[in-house]
DNA sequence: ACATGAATATTGGAT
DNA sequence: ATCCAATTTTCATGT
């Protein structure tokens, strides 16, 4: 076991300065500050955070977030900088984490640090995750038949000049069938997806075309929407029942 | 100071348990636990972690956060949850943090712990964005020149059936102008979201209506699409130079 | 490098 | 509670 590498209790600015560089960009090395500090961000946008206590967390691609009390996202964040750099100015422990491409920084003024901790985390082994639209889509063109019995798959991602059509096909009617994927709810927008690909595949190929919608459900602005489109909905679920995707946790069963 | 409150190095199970019961959704205390676990969410997707060293960061507002050795993002995570528990199985720590609506859980079984804490935070003072499209908005419903001479500004997130309208206004020429603002690089989805509001707007007021797409740039296609709808761009920044919004880093100047 | 689009998006605001 | 739209979205992927 060799995940906590170093920690140093209330540093003073001169054995914070020693532990960062130290440590930061060391392979697989996490380090964290744990600090009452002053957060300034200039880039994409701008931003100042004033003194609060944060959780500062390092990683060794250079990536950078600052973790306040509430909320998954960091109160200001940086991924995957290019250049970190420590300092100390007026006595206080400063860090830069800066970025080209877009052109950003944070910069962190570290004013009285509680914690400073090196992480060593070893590499995971696996991850798999279920249920994305990419599955969605496969499983659909495996199985057309969810969306409309008899229907045909052509094409899958089909670009067209106004976006790539997920599912492409012809039904038994004999018409084209264009089908728009959602993983969740679908909204307004998916919908004026939807009949701009309907509109632009009329024109391209002056055939009877109609638009699905597929979703595991729909609000309900953007059914009637659908409906004033002469557009349908179809549910389709991402994924399987929670029995069979793996077993539910067994925990406090019966407590 | 009263940041770090509590930490054990390498707890058995019993103590990593008591641990986490006696902090867990403590007013503004952040608790972290450094270990090798495994980690599975089932609920608007599904996702299975392997036995690898993780930081889990579980805030008093019930989100929970599992991040590996880079990235912004965590591996998995659960914005405010419901409930989170804490149990003994088969001698290892378990972890399950759940939510209703959308019903959904993150379990997490702690293998080897390196680390446990609770972190005091103590609130923060205060937060200040620059540059949102919000502001944008507004600068631009001051100044609409920057948009095109005697623009005329009349509404501001007009709200149509297809959607908001960013600016409304109406032009020195007599016609009615729609503007599209975007804070960022304007895509080919933007000049689709434009055309349709255009569209409409002609076929509600039957006057002539121009479309404009503010952004700080565009993208070469976007640019091409905008041109193919007799659409204009318009160089807007988000956010004022860099001196003016505030003082630059001195760190490190001349070294 | 640029462009596109998904995401367990998250989050805040309006209805 | 539902719905919508912004986001320093981040991130992977394709060109």
């Amino acid at each position: 076991m060799c995940v906590l590498r170093e920690q140093v209790i209330e540093p003073d600015p001169d054995a914070l300065v020693a532990f960062l560089d130290e440590h930061l960009r060391d392979g697989r090395v996490v380090v964290q500050v744990v600090a009452e500090c002053e957060v300034v961000y200039h880039g994409r946008a701008a931003s100042v955070a004033d003194a609060g206590d944060y959780v500062v967390m390092l990683k060794p691609d250079g990536s950078l977030q600052v973790h306040g009390y509430k909320g998954v996202k960091p109160v200001n964040w940086q991924p995957q900088t290019d250049d970190v750099w420590v300092g100390i100015e007026d006595g206080q422990v400063v860090l830069v984490a800066e970025r080209r491409s877009p052109e950003e920084m944070v910069r962190v003024v570290f004013l009285e640090t509680a914690l400073a901790q090196a992480l060593h985390l070893r590499e995971g082994s696996g991850f798999v995750l279920m249920g994305s639209e990419a599955e969605m889509q496969r499983s659909l063109a495996r199985a057309p038949e969810l969306i409309e019995p008899g229907l045909t798959v052509l094409d899958l991602e089909l670009p067209t000049d106004v976006g790539g059509i997920d599912l492409f096909g012809r039904g038994t009617d004999g018409s084209l069938v264009v089908v728009e994927l959602k993983r969740a709810k679908a909204t307004q927008e998916a919908v004026h997806q939807l009949a701009r690909y309907v509109a632009r595949v009329r024109e391209l190929s002056g055939e009877r075309v109609r638009g699905v919608l597929a979703a595991p459900t729909i609000s309900k602005p953007a059914l009637a929407a659908l409906a004033r489109h002469d557009l349908v909905f179809c549910e389709v679920t991402a994924l399987p029942e929670p029995e069979t995707t793996f077993a539910q946790p067994g925990l406090f069963d019966g407590t």
